[in-house]
DNA sequence: CTTTTACCCATAGCTAGACTATGGAAAGGT
DNA sequence: ACCTTTCCATAGTCTAGCTATGGGTAAAAG
């Protein structure tokens, strides 16, 4: 019965999670474990994206035409469903990252304020 | 019946507000009109925080005891609440800072992970 | 060989928080 | 007389992240 993982995370910061996934996939089809892995090993170990928030969000995405799926085993044997983006996953992609960075210029606007 | 600002809007990225409203009331009390329209000008009319957002966070925000209420005329002989920080406050606009800084450190090598 | 660990998927239910819509009141201009 | 601006606040909706839970398969450890 342990505490276990008792280091300070950091959460995804909301609404950024479709523009981190979608960044993930720009470079090729993977599936969710390894999404997740990634996010994890490029923002070294800051950003762990919880299995409870990344599927559903996958499904959302899904429905909203950003990704397709496509079941075929892993590198290790396993089954695993393979996601890639689509034309409007592309799309979104690119403005995800251009609000992204608008907000965040302003927000440094609001915080630069002495 | 219509349509007025039309001006396509940026919406306070989840999370920051927060800290936007510590950060402005740092620089000294203020009411919740002004906090708006201090955030408004500081991004360049960017970040618009709406009255159906602001208000009750800072109700929140009194109760988590982050801010002190007073009420009292404005400049323009108007009554006015107005809102500073708090000890408690103060030391929340330094975790929601660094907090932030941290997530968007993460999430810059993601996004330059070309 | 049995147990554990890592891999891999997914849903249910909770909750925070930002939004729209709506309501009010009082000051000042035209 | 009206309208705009200033100022406050709540109700109700909805997105989306979280915890908790459940399952299945391959490989490593004992």
């Amino acid at each position: 019965m342990g505490k276990r993982d008792e280091r300070p995370r950091t959460e995804i910061p909301p609404g950024t999670l479709y523009m981190l996934i979608l960044k993930t996939l720009g470079n090729g089809a993977m599936h969710g474990y390894g999404i997740a892995q990634r996010i994890r090993l490029l923002s070294r170990e800051v950003l762990e994206v919880e299995e409870g928030s990344l599927y559903p969000a996958l499904q959302r995405m899904l429905i909203k035409g950003w990704v397709a799926a496509e079941w075929r085993p892993s590198e290790n044997n396993r089954r695993a469903r393979y996601y890639q983006l689509t034309k409007a996953g592309r799309k979104q992609l690119g403005t995800e990252l251009s609000e992204f960075e608008k907000a965040m210029d302003a927000i440094a606007h609001v915080l630069e304020s002495a």
